[in-house]
DNA sequence: CATGGAAATGAACGTCGTTCAAGGATTATT
DNA sequence: AATAATCCTTGAACGACGTTCATTTCCATG
């Protein structure tokens, strides 16, 4: 019967990712406190650190759950619309990007608000970033066929970015704040702007 | 001779956002902390609080001055080439924007990392923000000559949050770590697509 | 020079993340 | 089943944080 204080220990982990995460939903990122969390899961702050590191780890593991959940998402909204053209893909993928962003901002929010990770960490975000980004190469892939893969990956990041950025300033009050309908045309207008102009740049080289 | 006390707050409230700001430059905005703020400076904790609501105050000022030498940056480097075609202005502001992150990486950093400002306050960067936006309307208006100039900010707006999408994802380590110099070659080629895409869409809507 | 009011002081308060000796639970041994 | 050995959890304690406020110090004025 080895592994009762195993079990425990993962229940008591599950039971504080989700609360933690409940308290930056509706209190932000700075509203996550050992001893609010405590309370609210009934163990003793102690506990807390038998399991992570410190609260940034804890942070980091709820904010690995958040990329989870936008990345679902994502795969969800493409999964309706495999054969639609490649533009209407990508504006499709963006518009489900802010969605995702205008019912979780504060969950989003805290992605970014965690200052710079050490080293010698378990949590491993790259892999779930690598999969956001596939959704947007994927679709890049039939609109420019004959670009080298590699290349392709860096595009379809500079065109995640820019939507990100997008999405970014416009969430934020200041820095002329702006209705989410028009970030949605922005996003939009960026998108099927980004893809005219790459099918007629490789075009131009191409001919040349 | 009226005026000693305001002489020394002027000067005290001058020497508090200086070294506020080399603090923040070198150890990042959680680095700023008012005991050492206060040693740094020579005056008492308080004395911070006769010159700032709170801490916030006092880092929404340093933004601002952040914001204010960004701005007067991207002026200088449009002030050499103002004959140039709007394309290569945008991209040189672009490069310009970049250029400034990757010498000031941590004061830019500050001006996302403060949360949500209160409104009571006397800080008004909507101002240089409106600039800084002018500064990407400007050449867009030879580019989209026939445009309504609101319509144009909007699209300044939007092309501006795509490259501060691309440097800001470009500064996270995280997130598919990148070369400067591949970011440098995501800014101008999201800004070229870009602009071409915009002519492209703006010369279909004549024809129809 | 004296004096009334404004401004600076820094000890004190409450809260934060984090630690660690002490105590309790779980497993292994006889 | 009882004891020993090991691990784990506990929550009071620690240092540092932002912020306040009774006290002291200073300056402009009569």
């Amino acid at each position: 019967m080895t592994g009762k204080t195993q079990k425990r220990r993962e229940a008591l982990r599950a039971a504080l990712i989700e609360a933690a995460e409940r308290r930056i939903a509706d209190s932000g990122f700075r509203g996550l406190t050992a001893r609010d969390l405590a309370k609210e899961v009934g163990c003793a702050v102690g506990a807390i650190y038998t399991i992570f590191r410190d609260m940034d780890a804890l942070a980091a593991a709820v904010n690995a759950r958040t990329t989870a959940r936008l990345e679902q998402a994502v795969a969800i909204a493409l999964a309706g619309e495999t054969d639609g053209d490649a533009r209407r893909q990508l504006v499709l993928l963006g518009q489900t990007y802010f969605g995702f962003v205008l019912d979780n901002p504060r969950l989003w929010s805290a992605i970014f608000e965690l200052g710079y990770r050490g080293e010698g960490d378990d949590l491993k975000p790259e892999a779930e970033h690598a999969r956001l980004i596939g959704h947007v190469a994927r679709p890049l892939e039939r609109l420019l066929p004959d670009m080298e893969a590699a290349r392709r990956l860096l595009v379809a990041r500079s065109l995640f970015a820019a939507v990100h950025g997008i999405v970014s300033l416009g969430q934020q009050s200041r820095f002329m704040p702006v209705p989410p309908s028009e970030v949605s045309a922005q996003i939009a207008f960026i998108i099927e702007a980004f893809c005219d102009g790459a099918v007629r740049r490789r075009q131009g080289e191409r001919e040349a």
